[in-house]
RNA sequence: GGGCGGUUAGCUCAGUUGGUAGAGCAUCUCGUUUACACCGAGAGGGUCGGGAGUUCGAGUCUCUCACCGCCCACCA
C-alpha cells in the first residue's frame, strides 16, 4: 500500500472548508441534554479586515466550539458584523471625496444608501477571512448590528430605557471632535502626553493699574472666561475676591471668586475659569452660578463671542495670533515649557475640545449596581480572574454614557419634536403621533431627532438580540442564553463587555455569560505593538497563505498563557507547521502498514505492554488536555497535545510498532494494528479542535469516516478504552530509560547511533531481566544491538552504568577508553556533590522531624540510589585503568 | 496620583496546595533505521532582576528596591 502525498495546506484547507459549510456542519445539533454550548463572536467591524489580533480572538473560540461539540453539547457559534458608525461613514465619505462628492452634497437619505451599496459589496471580506481560518460559525445565523430584527431591539430598548429615565437628554459638556463634528464618549478619549507651553497671562484689575496673573495651557480659551478663582485660604490673594479684573484684548470684565478648586501650588495660584471648555470649570462654574460663554463653532473655529480679529479662526491659529498680540500688549509675563496630557480622539487623532452640547445618556450608573452585584456573587466569572478588578473598578466609578452621535450612518435616534420642542420617545412615527395626541394634545410632529446612537449601544444588546430577542419565545433565545463564555480582548472590557453585563442584566434578568476569557494582545516578536506605520505587522493571512490556518492557530493557542501579551514569531508558526506535517507521516506510516484496511475497531484485551502502554499514555493526557481547556489554559494544551504527540506516540510508540508489526506474531501484529488504529482516531479526534483542516482531510482519506459513519467536525468523543491491567505499562518505562541510556553511552564514545553493538549486562535483577525478554524485539530493534547476554559475561571493554546497572558492552575495535574515563569521570563528581547534599540534608534533626515523611523516604531512597551508583561507577573505572 | 502585569537557558516562554529548575526555537556532534531532513539520536547552556524575611526547605509565600510594560484619573 502506498504512502500519501506530502502534507499541502493548500490543497486541503479551502476544499475542507466548503465542505463544512455546504453540507452545514456547524449548525447546533439539537439534544435533550441539559448542558450546552454558545458563544456570541465579538463582532468585528464590517469595515474590518483579519488582523491577528482577531486571529487569535477566533482560534480561541473556534478551539472551545469545535472541542464541545466534539464533547457532545449542543453547540452555537452565533456569527455576525457591527456597522462601526464612525469608521464606515468614514470609508464611504472618503470613497465619495475622491468622485468630488460630499456626504451633504448627497443628503442623508442618499448618503446612507451609499452606505449599504458599500456593505452590501465589501461588507462580507471579513466573514470570508473568518472562514479561511476556520471558524465553525453557524453562518445561517450571520447578524449584522443594522439588520431588522437588532434594529427592533435597539428602538426597544432605548424606548424602554427612556421610559423608566433611564436614558434621558441633559445640555452638558461633552466630548467634542471637530474633525468628526460629533460628540464621542469619554472611552473613545485618548489621553496622550505632550510637550507643550504654559502661558502666564496678566488680567488688569478693574479698579486700579495693578495685574492678577493666571497661567493657562490653552490662552484662547480667555474669550470665554467668566471668572477667576483664588483659593480662600491664599492669603495673596484674599483681599481681591470679589474684584473685578478686565479680560485682556476682549475687554470684558469678570469677577475673582474664591474656590476651593484653585491650587495656591499650581501656576500662579490663581486659575482662569471657562465654564463652557474646561471640565473641571464647568464645576465650578455650576457652583459659582457663573455664565457660561462658548466661543468655539462645531468645527472648532471660534464664533461671534470673541473680538473680530479671531473671528472664524481655528482654535490653534488663533491661539499663536493671541499670544503675538498679547506680547505686543504686554500682558504676557512668561512662558514655560511643560509636559501636560491633551485628549485625542481615538478615531480621527484630533484634539478633543470639550463642548457645551445637548446629548441622550444612559444613566449607567443605576445599570452598573446589578452589573458590579452579579460579578461579586460569580455568576459571571473572569479568567484571569485578576480583570474583575479593572471591571469594578471602572463599574464603580462610571459616568453617565453619552449614546448620542451627530453622523447619519448609525441607528436613528427614536425620538420626535412637537412643534414647540416637546419630546416623544417612540419605536417609530406612528406610535410618536398617538403619544403626541394623548400627552400633548398635538398631531403636529416636526421632526424625528437627527443623531444615531453610538454602536456600542447596539453592541451591548448582541448577546440576547441576535439570539432572537425581543422574541421571547425564540428557541435559540432560550436554549443558548445564557452564553457560555465570551472571549476577549481586554481592551473591549469597558466597552463592550461592561455594557453587555447592564444591558444583558436589565432586559434578560440574567447575566450574559458565565465565563469572560480576557486574551492578551497580539505584539510582533520584539514585544512591540503591531502598528501600520512601524511596518512590522504581521498579515495573518500572509502566514495562513504560507504556512496553513492549523499552523497559524496551533501556534496562537500555544502562545496564549494568561497575563502575557502574545509575542509572534514566524519561527513558531514554522515549528508548528512542522508539528502538522509530523502528524500527517504517522498516517502515511499507518497506510503503510494497511492499519486503515479494517472493517472495525477490534480492541477487547490488549496484552503487549507497549500497546499497554500507549492507550494508557494517551488516556493520561486525554484527561489532562480536556482539563487544560476546561481551564482556560490553551498554552497547556498545546503543550500537552504536543507533547504526547511529538515525544510520546511518535518518537516511542511508532517504533516499538516497527519490530512488532514485523515480527512473526500474528496476534501481535493485529493488535498492534487495532491498537494504531483506535489510537490513531483519538489522535484525531484530540486535535481536531486545534487544527480543523488537517484532521478533519485525514479522516477522510483514512477510514474513519466510513467506520464512524461522520464527519470528524460532528464525532463524539467515545468513552476511553479501559485497559484490564497496567502492570507491564510500567516496563516500558524501563525500557525507554534503558535504551535512552545506551544511545547516550554510545554516542558519547563517538559511536554511529546505527552500528549495531552486543550487549552485556553484570548485575542485572531477575525482574528487570524479565522485562528486557519480553520485549525482546523492541530492546533489540530501538538499540540496534545484536545480541544481549544477561548472565554477566565479564568484559573489560564499554564498561558503563546504564539505569544504574552494571553493563558492559561490546562495540567491537572502535571503543576510546580514555574518553570513557572522562565521561564517567565528570558523572561520578556530579554524584559526589549529591550525596554531600542528601546527606546534609537527612543529618539536619529539624529536616526529619519537620518535613512530611515522604519527602523523607525521597530523600532516603536518593541517597541509597546515588551512593550504588557510585559505587558501580568507582568500580568500573578502576578497572579500566 | 490610583491600579494591574512582567523580570527564569542565547531567544520566546512554562513552572497550579513551597519538596531534585523544564519545553520549543537557536547552537554543537553524529546519523538515512517501515512514516517524516518540515526528520532521527545525543550534547552543551540557568547563583530563577537585586536585597531582606518566614520556613527543615523559596523560582513559588511576605516585605523592600530596581528596571520594563499596560490601564484609569488629573494637570493652571
Amino acid at each position: 500500500m502506498s504512502a500519501f502525498k506530502s502534507y499541502n495546506h493548500k490543497d486541503i484547507e479551502d476544499k475542507i472548508y466548503s465542505y463544512w459549510e455546504k453540507n452545514k456542519c456547524f449548525k447546533p445539533k439539537k439534544n435533550k441534554n441539559k448542558k450546552y454550548f454558545s458563544i456570541v463572536i465579538p463582532p468585528p467591524n464590517v469595515t474590518g479586515s483579519l488582523h491577528m489580533g482577531h486571529a487569535l480572538n477566533n482560534s480561541i473560540q473556534d478551539l472551545l466550539v469545535r472541542h464541545n461539540r466534539n464533547k457532545g453539547l449542543e453547540t452555537l457559534w452565533q456569527p455576525g458584523t457591527d456597522h462601526a458608525g464612525i469608521a464606515t461613514q468614514l470609508v464611504v465619505e472618503k470613497q465619495l471625496f475622491k468622485k468630488g462628492i460630499s456626504r451633504k452634497d448627497l443628503g442623508r437619505e442618499k448618503f446612507l444608501k451609499e452606505v449599504w451599496k458599500w456593505k452590501e459589496k465589501s461588507g462580507g471580506i471579513i466573514t470570508d477571512q473568518l472562514k479561511k481560518l476556520g471558524s465553525s460559525c453557524d453562518w445561517s445565523r450571520d447578524r449584522f448590528t443594522m439588520d431588522k430584527g437588532l434594529s427592533k431591539a435597539v428602538l426597544k430598548v432605548f424606548v424602554n430605557l427612556y421610559e423608566k429615565k433611564l436614558i434621558y437628554k441633559d445640555l452638558k459638556l461633552t466630548n467634542w471632535d471637530t474633525k468628526l463634528q460629533t460628540a464621542i464618549s469619554d472611552l473613545e478619549v485618548v489621553q496622550k502626553n505632550t510637550k507643550g507651553k504654559l502661558y502666564y497671562i496678566k488680567y488688569k484689575l478693574a479698579y486700579n493699574d495693578q495685574n492678577i496673573i493666571v497661567a493657562t495651557t490653552r490662552p484662547e480659551t480667555m474669550f470665554g472666561d467668566t471668572a477667576i478663582a483664588v483659593n480662600p485660604k491664599d492669603e495673596r490673594y484674599k483681599e481681591l475676591i470679589g474684584k473685578e479684573v478686565i479680560i485682556p484684548i476682549s475687554n470684558r470684565k469678570i469677577k475673582i471668586i474664591s474656590d476651593v478648586y484653585a491650587d495656591p501650588d499650581q501656576g500662579s495660584g490663581a486659575v482662569k475659569i471657562t465654564p463652557a471648555h474646561d471640565f473641571n470649570d464647568y464645576l465650578v462654574g455650576k457652583r459659582n452660578k457663573l455664565n457660561s460663554i462658548n466661543i468655539l463653532n462645531k468645527d472648532g473655529t471660534l464664533n461671534e463671542n470673541v473680538p473680530n480679529d479671531y473671528l472664524n479662526l481655528d482654535r490653534l491659529e488663533a491661539r499663536k495670533k493671541l499670544i503675538v498680540e498679547l506680547e505686543q500688549k504686554n500682558y504676557l509675563d512668561k512662558i514655560e515649557d511643560i509636559n501636560h496630557t491633551v485628549p485625542y480622539g481615538d478615531r480621527t487623532n484630533s484634539i478633543i475640545e470639550p463642548l457645551l452640547t445637548e446629548q441622550w445618556f444612559v444613566d449607567a450608573k443605576k445599570l452598573a449596581k446589578e452589573a458590579i452585584r452579579q460579578v461579586k456573587k460569580k455568576n459571571t466569572n473572569f479568567f484571569p480572574d485578576n480583570w474583575k478588578k479593572t471591571y469594578f473598578q471602572w463599574m464603580e466609578n462610571i459616568e453617565p454614557w453619552c449614546i448620542s452621535r451627530q453622523l447619519w450612518w448609525g441607528h436613528q435616534i427614536p425620538a420626535w419634536y412637537t412643534e414647540d420642542g416637546k419630546i416623544i420617545v417612540a419605536e417609530n412615527i406612528l406610535e410618536a403621533k398617538k403619544i403626541a395626541k394623548k400627552k400633548f394634545k398635538t398631531a403636529k410632529i416636526l421632526k424625528q431627532d437627527p443623531d444615531v446612537l453610538d454602536t456600542w449601544f447596539s453592541s451591548a444588546l448582541w448577546p440576547f438580540a441576535t439570539l432572537g430577542w425581543p422574541n421571547n419565545k425564540s428557541y435559540e433565545l432560550k436554549r443558548f442564553y445564557k452564553t457560555s463564555v465570551l472571549v476577549t480582548g481586554f481592551d473591549i472590557i469597558f466597552f463592550w463587555v461592561a455594557r453587555m453585563m447592564m444591558m444583558g442584566l436589565y432586559f434578560m434578568k440574567e447575566v450574559p455569560f458565565e465565563d469572560v476569557y480576557v486574551h492578551a494582545l497580539v505584539r510582533d516578536e520584539k514585544g512591540q505593538k503591531m502598528s501600520k506605520s512601524k511596518g512590522n505587522v504581521i498579515d495573518p493571512l500572509t502566514i495562513i497563505n504560507e504556512f496553513g490556518a492549523d499552523a497559524l492557530r496551533f501556534t496562537l493557542i500555544s502562545m496564549s498563557s494568561p497575563g502575557r501579551d502574545v509575542k509572534l514569531s514566524v519561527d513558531r508558526v514554522k515549528g508548528y507547521r512542522n508539528f502538522i506535517t509530523k502528524i500527517w507521516n504517522t498516517f502515511s506510516y499507518c497506510k503503510i502498514n494497511n492499519i486503515f484496511k479494517t472493517k472495525n475497531i477490534k480492541l477487547s484485551n490488549v496484552k503487549n505492554p507497549a500497546n499497554q502502554w500507549i492507550i494508557k499514555t494517551l488516556n493520561l493526557y486525554k484527561q489532562k488536555i480536556k482539563n487544560n481547556i476546561n481551564d482556560y489554559r490553551f498554552d497547556e494544551a498545546a503543550r500537552n497535545i504536543y507533547l504526547y504527540i511529538w515525544n510520546y506516540f511518535c518518537d516511542w510508540y511508532i517504533e516499538f510498532s516497527k519490530p512488532l508489526l514485523n515480527s512473526n506474531n500474528k496476534k501481535i501484529i493485529e493488535e498492534t494494528k487495532n491498537t494504531l488504529l483506535y489510537v490513531q482516531r483519538e489522535n484525531l479526534s484530540l486535535l481536531h479542535a486545534f487544527i480543523p483542516f488537517v484532521t478533519e482531510e485525514l479522516w477522510n482519506l483514512t477510514n474513519y469516516k466510513k467506520l464512524e459513519k461522520t464527519d470528524l467536525v460532528n464525532f463524539n468523543f467515545k468513552k476511553d478504552f479501559a485497559l484490564k491491567n497496567t502492570k507491564s505499562t510500567k516496563d516500558i518505562d524501563f525500557i525507554i530509560n534503558f535504551i535512552t541510556d545506551l544511545r547516550s553511552i554510545k554516542a558519547k564514545l563517538n559511536i554511529s547511533p546505527g552500528n549495531f553493538v552486543d550487549v552485556n549486562i553484570d548485575e542485572l535483577p531477575k525482574q528487570n531481566q524479565k522485562i528486557i525478554y519480553n520485549n525482546e524485539l523492541i530492546v533489540k530493534k530501538l538499540g540496534r544491538i545484536n545480541n544481549f547476554d544477561l548472565r554477566g559475561v565479564k568484559s573489560k571493554i564499554g564498561k558503563v552504568v546504564l539505569s544504574n546497572n552494571k553493563i558492559s558492552i561490546s562495540f567491537g575495535d572502535e571503543i576510546d577508553l580514555d574518553q570513557q574515563i572522562l565521561i564517567l569521570d565528570k558523572k561520578v563528581k556530579i554524584l559526589e556533590n549529591e550525596i554531600r547534599n542528601s546527606e546534609k540534608k537527612l543529618k539536619n534533626d529539624s529536616f526529619i522531624k519537620k518535613a512530611p515523611e515522604n519527602v523523607v523516604n525521597q530523600e532516603k531512597d536518593l541517597l541509597e540510589n546515588n551512593k550504588s551508583e557510585y559505587k558501580n561507577l568507582s568500580e568500573i573505572i578502576s578497572s579500566l585503568k
